[in-house]
DNA sequence: ACCTAAGTGATAATTGATTTCATTACGATT
DNA sequence: AATCGTAATGAAATCAATTATCACTTAGGT
């Protein structure tokens, strides 16, 4: 408890209720590899009891997007969805038919990536990839 | 010159002035390999003294995207380009600071691709690759 | 405790995209 | 080539997600 608090200080933000409340929120949510948009994020919150605008959930998830505490995904070009970013940087794959989300990491692909962008003059910023799957028969 | 008429047709849509022009554009666009977005394709048609409405671009264009003939992508969670079906998959490499789209692709990477998918009990639907990038200093 | 910049909630405004609806035009059939 | 039913159209209303505005509050250094 307050672990929190520290990560949200080292990013240059004041420690509040609705951000101490919104990074709580994603961390459990994590546990079950859960992606919350924005909306979600609110709602539960005006559930938990908590006193706090949409606005603010919106401003709290850009800020910790930039301060690389969470990550935004925006899936199939809806809305965004965000995740607590537990530092190492992984892939995903989305179930079409039952929309599960599992998270994947593989070496090879990264360096292929590296190498397609550097024969074309260019060096990786960032990247997105997303597998849109469904189970074996 | 007509050669649209026959995609469309084939399509089953009727074929009217707006979806020969958007089409024509598309396929100008892609001479430069550059992606458009229902935004530029509706200026576009107006700077060309056609009268259509932004409506129509947008319904087009998703019809066009389930007939086969355009493919939607949706770049970092903003709004969609389109670009003519060109049979052949390929992903992307964007560039941050000009903006420029690059297509590329790679057989490794689609093999790992399938790998990945088939070792967690799946198989690929569909995927999306976006490297974000800029120019090697 | 005080003070000031940062943060907040409510609401208005913006954005990309879709729906509605009265009018128009494609194209199959005479 | 004239007719006709249906699909297609443009303008404007609408929608959902997100952002900006603004008066008020609060964190946290002094």
């Amino acid at each position: 408890m307050g672990a929190e608090n520290q990560e949200i200080r080292k990013a240059g933000l004041k420690v509040t209720l609705p951000r101490i409340k919104v990074l709580q929120l994603l961390e459990a949510a994590s546990e079950s590899s859960h992606h919350m948009s924005a909306e979600e994020v609110y709602k539960s919150l005006l559930d938990a009891g908590e006193d706090v605008g949409l606005a603010t959930v919106y401003r709290v998830l850009t800020q910790f997007e930039t301060a690389g505490l969470v990550v935004r995904h925006n899936f199939e070009g809806g809305h965004s969805v965000f995740e607590i970013a537990k530092g190492e940087h992984h892939d995903h794959m989305v179930c079409t038919e039952t929309g599960a989300i599992i998270e994947f990491y593989d070496t090879e692909i990264e360096a292929l990536q590296k190498q397609i962008a550097k024969k074309h003059g260019y060096e990786i910023v960032d990247h997105s990839l997303v597998l849109y799957v469904k189970p074996l028969a």
